[in-house]
DNA sequence: TGTTAATGATAGTAATACTATTATATTTGC
DNA sequence: GCAAATATAATAGTATTACTATCATTAACA
């Protein structure tokens, strides 16, 4: 896939100023999705990050108030990238089951490549996803950070692919929770993949993760 | 349900001193469990803890080498109790179906009550089960505390229910996926709806999370 | 009664998560 | 081309966190 002229838009609330405006701005958007990935959210700090972009902490300060916003912020830009993912295919596909297929598709496989925007690595990104995302929503602040729209992009995919599950069965009852089950299901199944195999039951074929969602959703809506 | 004469055994590699053992030991549990309920995870410190209890910091890192491993200890102590919870559900009944719905509706209902052991509140450790326990798996030692057994309770409850799905269908290839993805999507529904309701279905009956997973599980395994 | 083990009391340290201030570039508007 | 605004750099400082260490006291036990 090329690169694409476009950049994703992300809600203002997220940062005090937007990153992706300046160098300094993709500097740090694009060495925090390595010093996270890397260090793990915990061990990564404004200080190392800091260091590694040459700047002075203050400075990181001016963009996010701490490095939970910003962890908000990548999981925004992210699912706002996934919506546009999606929303591409499922363009001018007339049968609401391949449009479904096609969105379960791209929830429920990992990134493999770096792929769409310059300063920022996807599959770095993805693996920051799976391993730290739940940490962006599962905290004492949810509630605050909702009502300011910190989880918009995320219910926006939700609810664009629940949408297509009602298109083809009005009657089905939870759309939503199955459409979360099954990307966060996913998730799962791919950290237990790399982290836990003895909890997985195919160790070798990362396909099958993809798989066992998809006859899940349809099994489900029939 | 009367309190239960019963201990539950937690891998010693997981404290430096057994908690279930003093008295001090027990307070920094019972404490703990209500503290991080409380704060949550990120704002509670052991600091906090010594305060409220009435005891220097050092004594409760005789007990555990940081809060983290602290985390952990609860969460196996959970697994282990739900285990024993499972096998006392599924004990004595022929059907492999019946024990299979009813160890589905222990691990996708919310506790309610503090049943069990007189110094843990079960209904709170359920709630930071529901909030806090994917932290303590999704760190960059992962895989060092995998080793150590870190997770050994959570593995042998999905390994028990995911046994009794192959007696149903011995051909069914991902039991385990399955399973995890019953239990986790269940407490992620459960977050939900106190949390995010527009990403649920129905706010208004908690029963209905656990029927889904009922129907899912049912459906996937004919 | 002496020994061991558990807890209390107190102190200290490096790192974290910020906030504040002033200086120096760089951009932009007129 | 120059003043004004804006962005970044450089530096300093503070409260809290996450520990570690030491020594005194108490309880338990043999």
């Amino acid at each position: 896939m090329e690169k694409l002229n476009i950049s994703i838009v992300v809600n203002p609330k997220l940062y005090l100023k937007n990153p992706d405006l300046s160098e300094l701005g993709r500097k740090i958007i694009s060495n925090s999705i390595y010093l996270i990935e890397t260090l793990g959210f915990e061990k990564f700090t404004f200080k190392k990050l800091s260091v590694k972009i040459n700047s002075p902490e203050s400075s990181i300060y001016r963009y996010f108030v701490n490095k939970h916003q910003l962890l908000v912020y990548l999981t925004s830009w992210y699912w706002n990238w996934m919506h546009y993912r999606i929303t591409m295919a499922v363009a001018n596909i007339e049968s609401p089951k391949i449009r479904l297929a096609n969105a379960v598709r791209i929830l429920t496989t990992a990134i493999q490549e770096d792929l769409a925007i310059s300063y920022v690595n996807e599959e770095q990104l993805n693996k920051i996803i799976i391993t730290e995302s739940v940490k962006a929503m599962h905290t004492k602040d949810v509630d605050k950070e909702n009502e300011i729209g910190c989880f918009e992009a995320y219910k926006k995919v939700i609810n664009k692919v629940a949408k297509i599950v009602l298109e083809i069965n009005a009657a089905f009852k939870y759309p939503q929770m199955l459409i979360t089950t099954t990307v966060e299901g996913a998730q799962q199944q791919h950290y237990y993949l790399e982290h836990l195999p003895s909890l997985t039951d195919n160790a070798k074929n990362k396909n099958t993760i993809s798989e066992f969602y998809n006859e899940l959703v349809f099994k489900m809506i029939n």
